[in-house]
DNA sequence: TCCATAATTCCAGTATGGTCGAAATATTCG
DNA sequence: CGAATATTTCGACCATACTGGAATTATGGA
């Protein structure tokens, strides 16, 4: 990933109901979620909603597709794991042993595979 | 780490100036670079690159201390895992097989660890 | 003290982004 | 076809952000 395109998806994820957004459709997974009820679960107007995924989908964030009346929208995990490999890329050789707590966060993801519950922390 | 904060982050990163400046200090690591020699190094004005600092330090991702005429900036790591994290906290209750590419990362970086030349992207 | 260097702050002008009401488009169903 | 639902597009207003020139503060040395 380039650096424009790297700062392109950062901004349209700095933005606090972008984010939101976001975080809702990875929770949800491939599966996706309708706008509407997007819409519904955040309180939001339909517009602002509108031109709040136009945003995260023009950044490559998320993905779209038509289902009926309604369009199912879901996170790129492709675009995520590349934009997070993009911010942890200069990490290593610079100050490898930084990239230590990294591990640890990706090992209680991986972890989490089956094993832990909802809303677990451990 | 709330949504409030790493929006602030995220959005701080959002910007095509400031992420490079970023990505330097974390490749310079907890040793840091001085102000100017950032403004060298980017061809940046010293004013332009101030306020970019100042954006980058008020979102909490990089800390300042003086040292002579110069003052040395330098990414502030828990900071950046915090909100690596961050992002990465609902894949996996939503979604844990998606998470297996982040570990690759990870597993990249960790390998990195002594072992790889500068620029490998292996 | 006076000068040079390092970095920041101040202050415009300009541009971009966010929000909301209202209208328009697309789809389903009777 | 006509009505209802789902979502987007349009248009305007307001707020915030970016840039760059000039002045200001802070440090170190003669």
């Amino acid at each position: 990933m380039e650096s424009k395109a790297a700062a392109a998806s950062l901004s349209a994820l700095g933005h606090e109901g972008r984010l939101t957004i976001f975080r809702l459709l990875v929770k949800a997974g491939p599966v996706g979620v309708a706008a509407g009820e997007i819409a519904r679960r955040l309180d939001s107007l339909p517009n602002t909603l509108s031109a709040n995924l136009n945003v995260l989908s023009h950044a490559g964030l998320i993905t779209s597709r038509r289902e009926g009346r309604s369009i199912i929208y879901s996170a790129d995990f492709t675009a995520m794991t590349g934009l997070l490999g993009f911010l942890m890329e200069d990490c290593c050789n610079g100050s490898p042993e930084i990239c230590a707590p990294l591990g640890g966060i990706v090992a209680r993801a991986a972890a989490c595979d089956g094993a832990c519950l909802p809303n677990a922390n451990a």
